[in-house]
DNA sequence: TTAATTAATCGTTAAAACACGAACAATATT
DNA sequence: AATATTGTTCGTGTTTTAACGATTAATTAA
């Protein structure tokens, strides 16, 4: 079982951070943003990659929680988990309203 | 040479959250940006990793353009590199006010 | 029943990430 | 000159990521 070395909202942030570490996947997500329909077909033609590797970026992204998909044969739709959505967005927005020390004679420059 | 298959906001952003996809890497952050003195010896001891370690997530941190550190001998001071730490913001938090497609009934669930 | 469509999974390869101890470099101190 | 302090770099091993083609599974259509 992997213990937890730093506290959980650092290893969330970390993990949301994770999968979005890639360029595939960013794009993945700014596409089903903007997507009403986002069956997988339409996700891979969007990128310049292998069948195979779309569906590995996707599997990174339902893990991360990012999105979810829904089966709909003989195809997929995927979409935006909302709920994680907002909390990953929230996660980050408290990350980045940090307010940075302002001693700056004392750091570095 | 490595060649763009993405647009470059796309693969900057995801360089960006690469960058911050390690929770020794968000603690780092976190820690600078509270810190006034922000020594190597420090950011070492509040971590529960090998300075070799902290050393290579340091690195990471610097060649994503997050952070900069400055020779004090025998010392190395860190800190945030406030010009990417404000671009990396603005380009999550316009990833993040995306408007996601309000057709639910058409996407999943 | 057979064939076509769609997407996940399998198997593989190559590269990168992560972690560590040991060795090293640079300066300060004794 | 010898020693101590500080942090990087080196060498190594393990794990994970990224990429692909081929195979498979599930359903639909012919």
């Amino acid at each position: 079982m992997a213990e937890k070395k730093y506290c959980i909202k650092t290893e969330t942030l970390a993990g949301f951070a994770k999968a979005l570490g890639h360029p595939a996947r960013i794009a993945i997500m700014k596409f089903l943003a903007k997507q009403d329909t986002c069956y997988f077909g339409d996700i891979h033609e969007e990128l310049p990659i292998a069948k195979a590797t779309v569906s590995q970026h996707l599997s990174a992204l339902k893990e991360a929680g990012l999105i979810q998909g829904e089966i709909e044969t003989p195809k997929v739709r995927y979409c935006i988990n909302r709920e994680n959505w907002q909390y990953a967005q929230q996660l980050f927005s408290e990350f980045w309203s940090m307010e940075l020390c302002e001693k700056k004679e004392e750091c570095c420059k």
